[in-house]
RNA sequence: CGGGGUGUGGCGUAGUGGCUAACGCACAUGCUUUGGGAGCAUGAGAUCGUGGGUUCGAAUCCCACCACCCCGACCA
């Protein structure tokens, strides 16, 4: 049987993407649907690999100061109509809790889309001096937005996400803020996902309900498609003054402190399964995949089982010897199915590394290795890989990196008028670079049209003089086209 | 909400008025197997989306409703 007969049971990425994508969350055991339309269930394989993003989003997030809290799921409705331009933006949204206790309830509770409004009013007793801030909160928490297409991991009624709020003394502090939480999601993004990502800007129509600007990070998956990978937001004074948080500053004038807030979310699972996996299934980072090393032993008799139980015995304790050895997650499947079976169930699963060890290998001291990402074979001494895996899970780490920076960087493209752009995006689709004047009538245009939207303005886009590809207006820098999720 | 589509064991389907609703996968038990999704045997599992109607007889025809999926508007 050649390689395509083992994947019937995945539909293939480049024949539907989308139906690829669900095949791989429902037939990986990711997630479930609910019985709730739009929500999902997180199943254990789905939720180990948010724990792992999280934890190390977690670690970075302490790191740099902030100290986790909680604040309620339920948010009185005059506390969220506070902000005028927050609750327009967040109204068609919001899931509402009109019953409790047996009767209509006299004010009803919003269940949360996000916790900016609950939080400037609980904490205005919290700020009274300059000496009071920074406050530097951090919520691992769920929230409901009642969303009218769903996708799971991508886009559901109820997800689970962090959100940091922070109140700063100053502008600059608070600017320096929203920076700092941009940073953490790169590095998350880049060094624990593998997931090369672009900072910038959100346009005015794209930035957050109630923020004074959003920078964003975006990552392209490998339908080329761009995916926002976190959210930082600038929120000025806006919710500071309509919660009336006021505080006495330094030369005893009383002054509205500067929020930010920023968000990243179980989304996060869905682009590390849309930026890495191929036809056979997942395809995760070693950091992140709950099984790193997948030994499946080969045997025919009692006797040969033996034989192969103990070479893996003394090839686990070996690894317990090499420095990092013992953090490296590895999993011996020892089911009562055939190794094909085990084969296809890891791949389809993302595991980076698979040994196969049977009478053959045993008898000369090896194991078959087998690289997830290409799937290629090799045989190594029992001994020597020992000692090598801890680095062999690093190289990998890094060349899935690699792999996604060339994959986006071949895929992304300078283009100079409208017609380009169109072209390209029906052609072969992608990131497109391209002059754009900043008129929100320009922007629209294009989306109307083309179905691609401004990701952002690319922080390391170059000042360069341009003329719009909509209008002809003059252009400063480039704006970021892609068709996104 | 507008346009299109689908509802039959857990999943995928067959069954267009007639006997006890069929098949594959998955599941359970046993034996044989195990180097790329093993084989055989036995077995369990379905109020055919819901309600009403037509008929001697309905999964099948009619009416209404419900749910879900796809496309569009909203979005981490």
């Amino acid at each position: 049987m050649g390689t395509e007969g083992f994947v019937s049971s995945i539909t293939r990425q480049s024949e539907d993407f989308p139906a690829w994508y669900n095949d791989v969350v429902l037939k990986g055991e990711l997630a479930d649907y609910s019985p709730v339309r739009g929500c999902m269930i997180i199943r254990p394989y789905g939720y180990a690999i948010w724990e792992s993003m999280q934890g190390e989003l977690d670690r970075h997030i302490k790191a740099t100061g902030h100290s986790n809290v909680y604040f309620p799921l339920f948010v009185p409705r005059s506390l969220l109509e506070k902000e005028a331009e927050h609750v327009a933006g967040f109204d068609p949204q919001v899931a509402w809790v009109t019953h409790a206790g047996g009767k209509a309830l006299d004010e009803w509770l919003a269940i949360r889309p996000t916790s900016e409004a609950i939080i400037a009013d609980s904490v205005k007793d919290w700020i009274q001096s300059y000496r009071d801030l920074p406050l530097l909160m951090n919520l691992w928490n769920n929230v409901v937005r009642w969303e009218l297409r769903t996708r799971l991991f991508l886009r559901t009624a109820e997800f689970l996400w962090q959100e940091a709020h922070t109140f700063h003394a100053t502008r600059e502090e608070a600017e320096a803020e929203v920076r700092t939480g941009l940073d953490c999601y790169q590095k998350v993004s880049e060094e624990w996902l593998a997931i090369p990502v672009i900072q910038g800007r959100k346009t005015e129509g794209e930035k957050f309900p109630g923020a004074d600007f959003t920078w964003c990070v975006e990552a392209m998956m490998r339908d080329k498609k761009a995916l926002q990978a976190g959210t930082s937001h600038m929120l000025g004074q806006n919710f500071a003054r309509a919660a009336g948080i006021e505080f006495l500053d330094r030369d005893n004038v009383r002054k509205n402190p500067y929020g930010t807030s920023w968000g990243f979310s179980t989304r996060m699972v869905g682009a590390t399964i849309m930026a890495h996996g191929d036809d056979f299934g997942l395809v995760l980072p070693p950091n992140v995949a709950p099984t790193q090393v997948v030994i499946v032993p080969i045997f025919r008799n009692e006797e040969e089982k033996a034989a192969v139980a103990e070479a893996i015995d003394r090839f686990q304790a070996a690894l317990a010897e090499t420095p990092g050895g013992k953090a490296v997650r590895v999993r011996v499947d020892w089911r009562d199915e055939s190794p094909g079976f085990k084969y296809n169930h890891w791949e389809l699963r993302g595991v980076p590394f698979r040994l196969e060890i049977g009478p053959r290998d045993v008898a000369a001291g090896q194991a078959m290795v087998v690289k997830r990402v290409d799937r290629s074979k090799e045989a190594v001494p029992l001994d020597r890989l020992a000692a090598e895996l801890p680095a062999r899970l690093r190289a990998y780490q890094a060349e899935l990196f690699k792999r996604a920076l060339d994959f986006r960087e071949s895929n992304t493209h300078h283009v100079d008028t409208y017609q380009q752009l169109k072209d390209g995006l029906d052609l072969e689709g992608g990131f497109f670079l391209a002059p754009w004047c900043g008129a929100g009538k320009c922007e629209k245009q294009v989306s109307d049209e083309t179905g691609a939207t401004i990701r952002c303005i690319p922080f390391d886009s170059p000042d360069e003089a341009g003329k719009c590809i909509v209008c002809g207006g003059s252009s400063e820098r480039r704006a970021l086209f892609a068709r996104a999720y």
